[in-house]
DNA sequence: TATTTATGATTGTATAATACAACTATAACC
DNA sequence: GGTTATAGTTGTATTATACAATCATAAATA
């Protein structure tokens, strides 16, 4: 790999950071934070903090505080583990679907926005190693 | 643009920006502010919080507080513009320098890890593909 | 079975990064 | 010389996170 590349990497990867993790701060709607919490959700059906926060690769109690945040807020309900009484499942609410598709789309809109002018081969690429680069980070 | 690329980059995004803000805060040396507050000044030499704020694209308040942080720890110092009663220039100190060449071969080598086995062409699209991305943040 | 240990979850506390609003001091303008 | 603009700092709030302590219950063990 050309070191020119990897310094590329670094000073970008720096700067998209401190950019994106402002950028997406001022929402009325969901923050980021509960928008992976959900999506996640969605994705694993009914689980627990613990299950969430290995696959989140979070901290359990970031989940727990961020799971009772959406709680709170009715888009997911909590309900008790008939098979275990310290446990608890997540259900993702309905309102908590529509809330969580109306941030996608939102979210959508605003990234292609950014694309406009780019080329598909480009796009492509970048979801592509966008995806490859979060499998390193997920294994290493 | 293809609708799955766009839905890539969506996910990868959100992943991306929470994955980097954790494994980047862990840090003895410097922290991510701090390093790109460094890297800005030695790359506009003496100017003030404001012309640093504009540049970074942050409020001069945060910038404030992290260019007194760095005064603290030495890594600038802070010098009364003689021409104007009210503002400062910043410098980066030697010390600075050493901590910023430190901070950012440690990054170099953490990021080469993960992109080892990622084919020469993959790096390099990588690179100029956030780097694009975040021109477009920059300008929207 | 009674005690110990492990586990799921929550809560207390701390830190980092940020913004906005209020304020201070000085400069510029008229 | 009084008003307005500007450079910077400080007060306050929010978001996202981790680690340590704790609670309640389950599982293992003696």
């Amino acid at each position: 790999m050309s070191n020119k590349s990897l310094e590329t990497i670094e000073l970008e990867l720096a700067i998209l950071i401190r950019r994106l993790t402002t950028a997406t701060a001022d929402n009325r709607n969901l923050d980021r934070a509960s928008y992976l919490l959900l999506r996640q959700l969605l994705h694993s059906g009914q689980v627990g903090v613990k299950t969430l926060a290995r696959e989140l690769q979070l901290d359990v109690s970031t989940v727990s505080r961020q799971a009772a945040a959406l709680d709170q807020k009715k888009l997911v309900e909590k309900i008790k583990d008939p098979t275990d009484g310290r446990a608890f499942f997540y259900n993702i609410t309905d309102y908590g679907q529509q809330e969580l598709e109306i941030y996608r789309t939102a979210r959508l809109t605003s990234i292609e926005r950014l694309l406009t002018n780019w080329p598909d081969e480009d796009t492509e690429s970048f979801g592509r190693l966008l995806k490859q680069f979060n499998q390193a980070l997920r294994e290493r």
